[in-house]
DNA sequence: TAGATTGTTAATCGATTAACAATC
DNA sequence: TAGATTGTTAATCGATTAACAATC
């Protein structure tokens, strides 16, 4: 909002900001908020609360809290939400074909253009609204479509040639499901989920509840 | 594997973990490694490894490295695989379907042994082999097939009292992909994987990927 | 004005890196 | 023995918390 300079902030304070935008959307009932009663919502502490907002500018009034509304357009447009993104998704199999019909994957500020796979059998279908097309295409239509974003879910020894395929259409960011680390260019960001990683915390976890300090 | 204190470890840390195992499994032509190469292969620093390593045990020779083998099997007993986990998921909705037949969570040390779900559509069918039950018997199963780690896959709108059923029932920890903090208690392990927040998070990184420090 | 709560600075805490003595 | 690499200690770096002057 503001047009001082930003601070640094820590990737780490990314998904708290959206937890903060989470609770903002569920106080709207309300004019006025403040850092302890988001830290009530949230679980994170006031303190950090204030710290990682004043990041972006100064949203708040002393003496008064911030104002639901406004906070809630900062945060959208912090986390780059006040735009749309053109989001392909790469590999329709299990994992692929769930995340389509996803709820939590249709959201506003993200649309869903397009799903590549390279089985012909797939291609020409349409799952959930979105249409499958050939990776042989894939370069082609990122480009044409603008899309900025991209999901991957194709097997591990598909991936890397994937992404490879993606960040020379231009893609900006992906967010990987492939057991593996990726190599793209920095100019790519990159984010994994790696269920079978969360598999293994879990069993770590579960052994051995002592001595482990959780962040 | 060595009987001394075992040092505080950073959850931070866990995750690391499995990726070192992970690039042990594909070093099994090797007989040792040293901590430089596994930077190689991993991406983390060398004393970043050596450090984590050290926390649970000397595995490695001064001079020459670690035997693969043995750190391997040091890591599956680090990470609590060296037993099989009963594994319940919840809620076989898209996402759970998908899961359910997800090659990425059929893996050596856990064992899916059922799905819990209210429609009665679903309950008495076999996905991938796992019977789905109906929620209705949730507790009694849990308790007596052992079932000690459980994957949430239902809506927000149910999640909680999923968490509660299961928490009643006795389970050691839960992944939960339903996008909201669930209350347990301290001795009931939660992570959560959100791919909302993993969307904004994308839209964060790509919309202003300078300033940003990650980790 | 008095009370409340911000934004920020200083203090603390924790995690990562650098460096090296120990030792294979 | 000489070279290599560990495990660990000390130094650095970064993130969180505490505290409070500023101010609504």
């Amino acid at each position: 909002m503001s047009d001082r300079q930003e601070r640094k902030i820590s990737g780490l304070a990314v998904p708290r900001l959206s937890q903060y935008y989470r609770a903002l959307l569920d106080s709207q009932s309300r004019k006025v908020i403040s850092s302890e009663e988001l830290s009530l919502l949230t679980g994170f502490s006031a303190a950090q609360i204030r710290r990682d907002l004043a990041c972006f500018g100064q949203f708040g009034k002393p003496g008064l809290g911030y104002n639901v509304e406004d906070l809630k357009n900062a945060l959208i447009q912090i986390l780059g939400m006040d735009r749309e993104w053109n989001v392909a998704l790469v590999g329709v199999g299990n994992l692929g074909a769930a995340l389509l019909g996803y709820k939590g994957f249709r959201r506003p500020g993200f649309r869903l253009v397009a799903a590549f796979d390279i089985d012909s059998q797939k291609v020409g279908q349409t799952v959930e609204g979105v249409p499958i097309l050939h990776e042989d295409h894939l370069i082609e239509f990122v480009q044409k479509e603008s899309v900025q974003l991209a999901v991957i879910t194709v097997p591990a020894a598909a991936a890397q040639e994937v992404a490879d395929l993606l960040v020379r259409a231009g893609i900006r960011a992906l967010l990987n499901f492939a057991p593996l680390r990726l190599k793209v260019p920095d100019s790519v960001m990159v984010h994994n989920i790696d269920v079978a990683i969360e598999l293994e915390r879990l069993s770590f976890l579960a052994s051995r509840m002592k001595n482990v300090n959780f962040s």
